[in-house]
DNA sequence: TTATAATTCAATGTATACATTTATACATGC
DNA sequence: GCATGTATAAATGTATACATTGAATTATAA
């Protein structure tokens, strides 16, 4: 249940952190240290750790002394993250394609082809995430990937009833086909209109 | 030395903000838990705490087994969080003015006064901060008030050596002064373009 | 009955003690 | 002399025990 990574928190993150995005902790959970603590069988001390580090990547809200919550956002916030993701992912892949070279085409088809792969009944999400990460991380600029990573991260839980790509929205593979084709291309402006319609089109789906 | 916020590890999180962005702990020095916790004589476990925190503001950079670090950013870092900081403010700033009511103006008026006030000698930049918040919070974008609160935040220390606003930028109070005139006016337009020059001005004076 | 105050319990916050990891220094081999 | 390996010290990671806070419950008074 809990391969040691590095340390214990960090375990205890990837672990908690899949169950909220995969649903299996819903938002508005409360996390008692306690019982985390039996649960992976450790003691209070790396829970907390674990908390505090998941509350850094927004998942989990904390309150002094009146413990952890499993982040619960209004259809507003899921806008106000979708919104953010807009600006910052559209001006991350418009400097991806700036600054892509052709030796960094074939980890994005590697990328592209995982998101067919799984897109039924495997973790489509993951690879989703995956093929975008690939893109935007070569804009160079890490610390707006980061902050991408985080957002995306914060809105994960609220699809995870949509359990497979295939069935639910047949044409985002297609898109990101066409994604990769305007990246392959240079085609910045494009690439930017394709990646806006996408993430509008997430947003309403999510908030309707 | 320390006043009891809420828990220990607010009140250390709070103290050393206050140094790391005074600059009375220089970026890249390493900070012992043991060493801490003497210092504000309390055990290792709130200072543990504070130091996630901190670190999911940015400011510290924590490693597994070699324990935390304050924050060193290269010049490519502060020009990347400066572009997000033009981003994302400029778009804050838009939201603010469109949502703003007569009856907000006078919060607006109170931090700009205290902007004067505290031009020379005293903590100008705590005041810029309290200015620039004041407006952004009136967009109602709280999650991108917080990531902009947390930018300004990782680049302050670097304005350590500038003690005195005065002296060192004396238009900037006839910026701020400008850009609450435009406010006033319901112009988002050309308060936009104002921030965006203050921002770029700012970006290239710590760049250099 | 309702409101308020005291009590109790469960949860988090903190301290101390132990385990593990990492880095340094020294020794040993080639 | 350089590289490798081992031993030692110092740091972080973790466990256990205690302190404090907050919420629910009961008791009391109006």
């Amino acid at each position: 249940m809990l391969r040691k990574s590095v340390s214990l928190a960090d375990a205890i993150v990837e672990t908690l952190k899949a169950d909220i995005q995969a649903g299996t902790i819903l938002p508005g959970t409360h996390l008692h240290q306690e019982d985390l603590a039996k649960r992976f069988a450790v003691s209070r001390v790396p829970v907390r750790d674990a908390l505090f580090k998941l509350s850094s990547e927004g998942l989990v809200s904390i309150e002094a002394n009146r413990g952890a919550v499993v982040t619960k956002l209004t259809t507003d916030q899921i806008t106000e993250i979708y919104d953010l993701r807009l600006i910052l992912e559209c001006d991350a892949l418009d400097r991806a394609i700036k600054a892509i070279k052709n030796e960094d085409l074939p980890a994005i088809r590697r990328a592209l082809r995982l998101c067919r792969l799984e897109a039924d009944g495997g973790d489509w999400r993951a690879a989703d995430n995956e093929f975008h990460r690939t893109i935007y991380r070569l804009s160079g600029r890490l610390k707006q990937v980061e902050i991408i990573e985080s957002l995306r991260a914060s809105v994960q839980a609220y699809w995870a009833q949509y359990s497979t790509l295939a069935t639910n929205e047949p044409h985002w593979l297609e898109q990101h086909d066409a994604l990769y084709r305007c990246i392959e291309q240079r085609d910045a402006r494009r690439a930017v209109k394709l990646l806006r319609t996408h993430l509008i089109e997430a947003s309403i789906k999510l908030t309707s």
